[in-house]
DNA sequence: AATATTGGAAAGTGATACTCTCCAAAAGTC
DNA sequence: GACTTTTGGAGAGTATCACTTTCCAATATT
């Protein structure tokens, strides 16, 4: 196909996916002659998880075209598969005091999980406890240990689902479970997070948001 | 204080600072004259919440601002705190299928959860179970139900937690608790898959990233 | 031959989050 | 009282991101 069929399947602008191609983000289609180059199936589903990526899991195209690159490293073990994906979706390099560092390190020892010495999470988790600090708020062991618990129970289970017949597929499926999974176990979090309030203190005497009557519109 | 005071209290640069007060995220000092304005300890804790939702809660300083008018606003009851928290942490009107919401739906009815029905998150949580339906990927209710539970558990910790003294403080808190308690939750999920890979797949040879032989470098 | 489409490159756009420069008024110093 | 420094405030400038627009000459199609 052309690039103005790719446009319609993959619902993207002609200009955004010559803009990929540009990037890196999207192979080059088979070169036709000088001024035409033929896209395939491959490039509707890479298009798609472009757009998955970015919209639903709100990552930065820099960090899309990380994950891709780890998408079509063939060279990746299964066991590297994980730690490759999480690398390229997440910043490094965040500073953290020591004393938040050890209480990450603590936290990994006394649950058994087996992690890097350097992967780029350690740091992340212990930057956020600190920036709690930083304002006055300590994150206490209970709470902290509620989170791992329940870390434990959805990483369990989505490492579980993992399809493990096809190669790619599965890498492709590591990448959007991490990705996109974030913004939906977040979701239901504050799903849960407005139940507990109401039982806590008391039901809310109307929706906050101020639609009209008739509900929600309906949007597109 | 004046804002040279402030911004050593704080550590963030005097331009930004002044930057911050003509975007409205921080309220103007008590005029000194026509030249000079005094600051307190409410905006040195005002600009440390400020950056702790930036920089570690990954907010854009317009949801910061949409944040703190519900954090300044002295007529909400408790009850409605969250709701308006995470209506200014979250996007709206988001699209979504019909079959997605009612997805969302069912699981809250069968939770039993109290949430409105116009709540951002039941249209956010589709749109993303929509997204991953568009790259070929089904959730599947076991694994919904998973991250429902492990969500129900969070929730309820968290909102336990909260502290119930000063309303301000408890205010803060709900902001905080929300906007960080995120990335510290995934941050653990993540080490947490990184640790199931690891043993579905066997333990990695060495850790994935390329730094040299001696262990992590230390920044900063 | 006339029209349309293509790949490719360069420049333009709008949003975000600062950062820099300038200013006159005021405060501190000698 | 002259001189230097600091302040609040405003405006313009900067860098990054994610496109979008405009242009082109080389094909394809009619």
């Amino acid at each position: 196909m052309w690039i103005a069929e790719l446009s319609r399947q993959s619902d993207v602008p002609v200009a955004t996916i010559k803009y990929y191609l540009r990037e890196g983000l999207l192979p080059a289609g088979e070169a036709v002659g000088a001024t035409r180059a033929r896209y395939g199936e491959t490039h509707v589903r890479r298009l798609r998880l472009i757009r998955a990526l970015v919209e639903a899991g709100g990552l930065s195209l820099a960090r899309v075209r990380n994950v891709l690159a780890e998408v079509d490293e063939e060279s990746l073990e299964m066991h590297d598969v994980l730690g490759a994906a999480h690398g390229a979706l997440i910043p490094t390099d965040l500073p953290a005091t020591d004393e938040s560092r050890r209480r990450v390190d603590d936290l990994i020892a006394e649950r058994g999980w087996e992690v890097h010495s350097g992967s780029p999470d350690r740091a992340l988790l212990a930057n956020a406890l600190d920036a709690l600090e930083k304002v006055g708020y300590h994150l206490d062991d209970d709470l902290l240990k509620t989170y791992a618990s329940a870390a434990t129970q959805v990483a369990d289970a989505e490492v579980a689902a993992l399809p493990a017949d096809d190669r790619q597929r599965t890498v492709e499926a590591t990448v959007l479970v991490t990705a996109l999974g974030g913004p939906v176990l977040l979701a239901l979090r504050r799903l849960a997070q407005q139940s507990a309030s109401a039982r806590r203190y008391g039901m809310p005497r109307r929706p906050a948001c101020d639609v009209g009557e008739g509900g929600v519109r309906s949007t597109g």
